[in-house]
DNA sequence: TGGTAAACGAAAATCATTGTTTTTTGGCCC
DNA sequence: GGGCCAAAAAACAATGATTTTCGTTTACCA
């Protein structure tokens, strides 16, 4: 199985390519665009808020949603909506699904290989079918762990 | 492929395993029960309301939330969250998938055989997946001609 | 036919997100 | 470096979906 790895630029990539489009580059969303980078546990508006609040104790969340959009509307993350409250921002634009903990509310990413799945075609109707998302609902190991030994103390593995 | 058919309970089959759970039964639940029986529209909260408020001018909203989150918990309809914005209710209990249109925000069912969908073992780290989810995104047929031929006047085959 | 817990209706509260208004600032020209 | 101005930030009001609160009514069992 070949996987494509398309990740949101860097930090420095996404500065210029703001300063090209004609959008203004902020000590704001600079550090946005570092708590993004790399950022694998699919954060909500609030999450990013709440990392850059550290930083910088006067910044609206008006803000964060701004800024995400704008990346969003760039292609460089992906808005997620896995029912879990509020939206997630994926800044892995590879193909790919995810596992979601119904207890935790964890995302993890998955690979699949299944350009394969086949609608039969009498279902269609007409329908144009242009993405298929995968979303796998259970119990990740920390909370499988938690889950079948509630009377014990939780133990969770780091 | 094999589909097992599971619906929502009959309105007189749930008076009486309301009855037997300790449930009151209302005339305003009986109602909401016929809404549901049958429905393929994937209904919200706010359009049982609507539908129920035509013969019950003064029911209130909480009175749908609440006898809807009484059937998810009995296990008779599913919530669904597919990213339209409000959450909908589902009373097909087969297992089955969704098309979304993206312009409509109409929901389709969708019946799969796919009980081959093998996660790599490698990428699970101790997830236990127990259900899978598929939506897939695109146009509906009536949208499908919309959006071909906005300039056109839209002919909606019914 | 009561008594009582459950359900109801009305209205306020909450949560995620968006709009509005005013103030500040980044990028550009000199 | 100073000035300009549109874009962005901040403050905060508003929205839509859902939940909570609370006083009143009702289903249903004794
Ligand atoms: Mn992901
Ligand atoms: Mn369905
Ligand atoms: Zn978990
Ligand atoms: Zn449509």
């Amino acid at each position: 199985m070949v996987i494509e790895c398309r990740l949101m630029r860097s930090p420095e990539e996404l500065v210029k390519s703001f300063r090209e489009s004609g959008r203004k580059v902020t000590p704001q969303r600079e550090k946005i665009f570092q708590i993004l980078q790399g950022n694998k546990t699919h954060p909500t508006a609030e999450s990013v808020y709440a990392e850059l609040l550290r930083e910088m104790p006067t910044v609206s969340l008006k803000t964060v949603y701004q800024t995400l959009h704008e990346l969003v509307g760039m292609g460089e993350i992906s808005p997620l909506d896995l029912g879990t409250g509020s939206a997630r921002f994926d800044p892995n634009q590879s193909t790919h699904h995810h596992l979601v903990c119904t207890r935790c509310h964890s995302v993890k990413d998955l690979y699949l290989d299944i350009e394969d799945i086949q609608i039969p075609g009498e279902q269609l109707e007409g329908f144009d079918a242009g993405t298929a998302e995968i979303t796998f609902r259970g119990h990740c190991s920390k909370c499988r762990t938690a889950v079948s030994g509630q009377s014990q103390i939780a133990v969770h593995q780091g």
